[in-house]
DNA sequence: CTCCGTGCAAAAGGTTTGCACTGGT
DNA sequence: ACCAGTGCAAACCTTTTGCACGGAG
């Protein structure tokens, strides 16, 4: 946390309340939360806050680099504050996706950059397929959208 | 395209006009175009079709087999028709998403099944790095709502 | 002929922006 | 004190839905 405050002013951006809020409420949770996700978790502590404020805290959080957009077959943009290494499990069934650590792929070589002009950074290997849930459920509960889910909330 | 029209009979969906254009329009593309993208670049070829019914045709497609659901960090969903395994260069400046095919990877064995219930199905290695185009332009031109971007606009 | 898919229009959801004020540095 | 961030409200973009009609099987 210290860190993310060093953070802010190497950046030049102020240390309010706000972005340590929702960085704290970000790193909190290990689903992958969209904003609202953020504002709805941030109601008890900080009940003051906005939801554009969230949007653009997140940003923000995504521009320093203590934060990241994760890739997500979903409508609504979502986000992680893990940045070791680690992999993904894509539900194609109902779009979930989960953090799925395996040592065994984290050893990858980056391929050479160049080729395409693209500067390689990092990778996360994204593993398709049917999640527990889905199988269970047997038939295809296709549903995406946030109505169909029940918001567990932890 | 054949291999379609018997798709549609074994899932018991009819073959329409619609579903016949959008498979092809998007078939065509080697980007990762969002459903709009497919209205629009449906205008000359079939005026009457409806955005609407490109979102449900697109999703028809995907449950059906033919296309998928690309992961991508921006706000609308974005689809492939290339179902072959291969990977992809995600930018984290622009967001941008390219395919990237490298044999090297393609061989990586899916881990066993069982541990978190997920059956496995496939993968895809997600690259993030800098594109050779926002490598260019240095600064950071960070998100780019279509607003910005060139459309072609009927 | 029956049923599903389509087109239209409107609603629901998600994200961004303009402006005045407050708070961080 | 200065400037950026915030809150509010409204705009904007994306995706879904209800309904009546027309075409596919």
């Amino acid at each position: 946390m210290t860190a993310f405050e060093q953070l802010c002013r190497a950046h030049g951006i102020p240390l309010t309340v706000q972005r340590r809020a929702v960085l704290e409420a970000l790193s909190v949770r290990d689903d992958h939360p969209t904003a609202d996700d953020i504002f709805a978790s941030l109601q008890s502590r900080l009940p003051e806050i906005s939801r554009p404020t969230v949007y653009r805290v997140l940003n923000s959080l995504v521009r320093i680099g203590v934060a990241r957009k994760v890739c997500h077959p979903g409508a609504a943009a979502r986000f992680e504050t893990k940045l070791e290494r680690h992999h993904h499990l894509v539900c194609v069934r109902c779009d979930k996706v989960m953090d799925f650590e395996h040592p065994a792929f984290d050893r990858l070589s980056l391929p050479d950059a160049g080729a395409h002009g693209f500067l390689f950074d990092d990778y996360s290997i994204h593993f398709r397929g049917v999640c527990a849930d889905c199988a269970k459920a047997g038939g295809r509960p296709r549903r995406t959208r946030k109505r169909a889910q029940q918001r567990s909330t932890t």
